[in-house]
DNA sequence: TTAACATATGAACACATATACATATGAACA
DNA sequence: TGTTCATATGTATATGTGTTCATATGTTAA
């Protein structure tokens, strides 16, 4: 029957709603470049905004956003700070999205 | 050494802004309740709103963007449009993204 | 064709957000 | 301690976006 929902198992809406928060997060080309410049080695906030070709303090705000979203791990060496992602998790779910841009 | 980018496979900037924009649509929660409510079964516009406890217009607005984004999948029948998920490819990406939430 | 119903669309509004500039915080070194 | 360098933060602004109301499109049945 077409109408009918099998209600199987959809998550609390306060689940719903954190997911849609995350996938936010992922939502923005900036942040998506960050990433994937440092999936695989860390990198400096100067590094990256040269990298990118961006202000130093947008990579700050954004960066900023990828830790509340414990997307990133941070260790401080001297006065610089080195972000790289966080888990392969993350990747994966970049992973996932760029099968479905890539066809 | 810290500050050297591998630049391994780093993909096209123009893919990159696809990947954003893509993330973008998970990134709302109204899409995403559509997304879950519609994953095993077809419903129609009408009823999702109902299900939602959403205007039609609000859902029919939100429906566009996943066609669009070729997330859905659309059937005709009398008078009614039945919307479904397009294929599991997408239903990865969500429970990538529940997983990390639910961490 | 006309009426009733389901869906889509256009426009307006409110709200969120990404960026840039200026400045503050904090670490290292002379 | 004071200066320099790296990063973070506050604020303003421009741009994007989700929702609603009103209306159009399109289908079915009389």
């Amino acid at each position: 029957m077409a109408e009918r929902n099998a209600n199987k198992e959809i998550p609390d809406l306060e689940v719903l709603f954190d997911l849609a928060d995350l996938f936010k997060v992922f939502g923005d080309s900036t942040r998506i470049r960050i990433m994937f410049a440092i999936s695989d080695n860390e990198m400096s906030v100067l590094s990256i905004a040269q990298a990118l070709n961006m202000e130093q303090s947008t990579i700050s705000h954004q960066l900023r956003v990828l830790r509340q979203n414990k997307l990133v791990r941070v260790r401080r060496e001297g006065k610089q700070i080195y972000y790289t992602l966080d888990d392969d998790h993350v990747k994966k779910i970049i992973e996932m999205g760029l099968d479905h841009v890539l066809e």
